[in-house]
DNA sequence: GAAAGTATGTAACATATGTTACTGAATAAA
DNA sequence: TTTATTCAGTAACATATGTTACATACTTTC
């Protein structure tokens, strides 16, 4: 069986480390570990968040319930992923989901002031930290723009551009099929071969089975503001 | 004109500190603080970010840029505002958009490695530096999730049920008008009519000009799922 | 090279929502 | 009380996209 210290270096937190590392800040940071059964509640939905979770052993489901009684499950974390880190440094410190484990588990909790104070004591895990913190920022606000497009010309306008940025050429290969593409833009592909061929006949775009020719970025660009 | 202990002072990550220990900090850490004229380009897009950014004096704009030349103004940043704290710190540190000057302006930079050592030093910026990220984050998470919803009928509820979770009656009070609801939810108002009427046709909702009634509890979480 | 399987384009129809304009009800002003 | 103003519901129509089915073209396998 694998030691707490094998655990926690594979924590995003602690990968910087090596094991001597590791043994070090479990001997000087506060924390606690906690075992929970198959559907033990790690976590329930309101309750108040007062440290970072992380998943030393098993698999745990983060769940949204509903009154009536039904559950969906929203994320899935294993051995080495964290939870709750950015629920316990906001005002509302509330869990916003229940966490349930799904198989006999460990769970390391380390409370909010500790958590600073393992920041204060250890750049490696602050600047991780902050990875974390600050690489969730831009995947969110990524999606935030890819949902707010408003029509499939706008969702397409904007996956040629990022090819164009890529490839840096008018003549783009599309390196997925059009069902793909139709996933990948959250649309059906009839939907989209429809649209792209209304984009050829508006002299946008010219396209075959593998690749799209830019004919206008202007008017591409244009459509994006 | 004030002195910077005041400026920084106004910035949301040493508000939890007096004067003295912005002083303090001011002597402590490394900064440098450059000014900019207006229009002045305080950075392209595509600009390595190396350095976390404060305004202390000024007003500036968040731009994207298009080939064709074509900006649009993503957001406003004044006294005391930071910006580029989650490029600074992911992987691809790199500005997405460009960052203008609309009047004079003094900025403050702080490189990454300072930040890191201003956060180990003083507990207090680090616990706002990770208050700022996490409200962020779950900002942006709850955007996600609007902007996930597919039919108007999906807005409906969510917005019916989070009523019902402040209110906790079958009966709510609607706060504001239709075509206030209809903004909130992105959509015409004539839609919301339309749909609202369906929904007490399906004998989900009944409603009048301020009141919506919860018919069918259930059925309307179930939509949700 | 023929046959089978897969990907793409196309068409007809269904549905959701936007758009515009109008009517009647509620509210405020005179 | 009357009048004016704003707000909500309604209806007719336009448009975007989903849905289903099918035909055609490409790719793979033998």
């Amino acid at each position: 069986m694998k030691g707490l210290t094998e655990r926690l270096g594979n924590c995003v937190l602690f990968n910087d480390m090596d094991v001597k590392e590791v043994a070090n800040v479990l001997e000087k940071v506060e924390y606690r570990v906690n075992p929970f059964g198959k559907e033990g509640i790690i976590a329930h939905e309101g309750d108040e968040c007062t440290s970072l979770g992380i998943v030393l052993e098993g698999y745990i489901e983060v769940r949204k319930t509903y009154a009536s009684g039904k559950t969906v499950v929203l994320t899935k974390l294993y051995e080495g992923n964290i939870f709750g880190e950015a629920i316990v440094f906001s005002k509302l410190h509330r869990y916003p989901s229940t966490i349930v484990s799904m198989t006999d588990s460990k769970i390391m909790h380390i409370n909010r002031r500790d958590v600073i104070a393992l920041c204060s004591s250890y750049p490696s895990v602050l600047e991780r930290f902050m990875e974390v913190l600050s690489e969730r920022i831009l995947m969110l606000s990524r999606k935030v723009r890819e949902l707010s497009y408003e029509t499939l010309r706008h969702k397409i306008c904007s996956f040629i551009m990022e090819m164009f940025e890529k490839q840096k050429s008018n003549i783009l290969k599309v390196p997925i099929t059009r069902q793909n593409m139709a996933e990948h833009l959250g649309v059906q592909r009839p939907s989209l071969s429809r649209e792209l061929i209304r984009m050829k006949e508006d002299g946008l775009i010219d396209f075959d089975r593998d690749t799209i020719t830019i004919k206008d970025i202007r008017a591409l660009e244009e459509f994006l503001t």
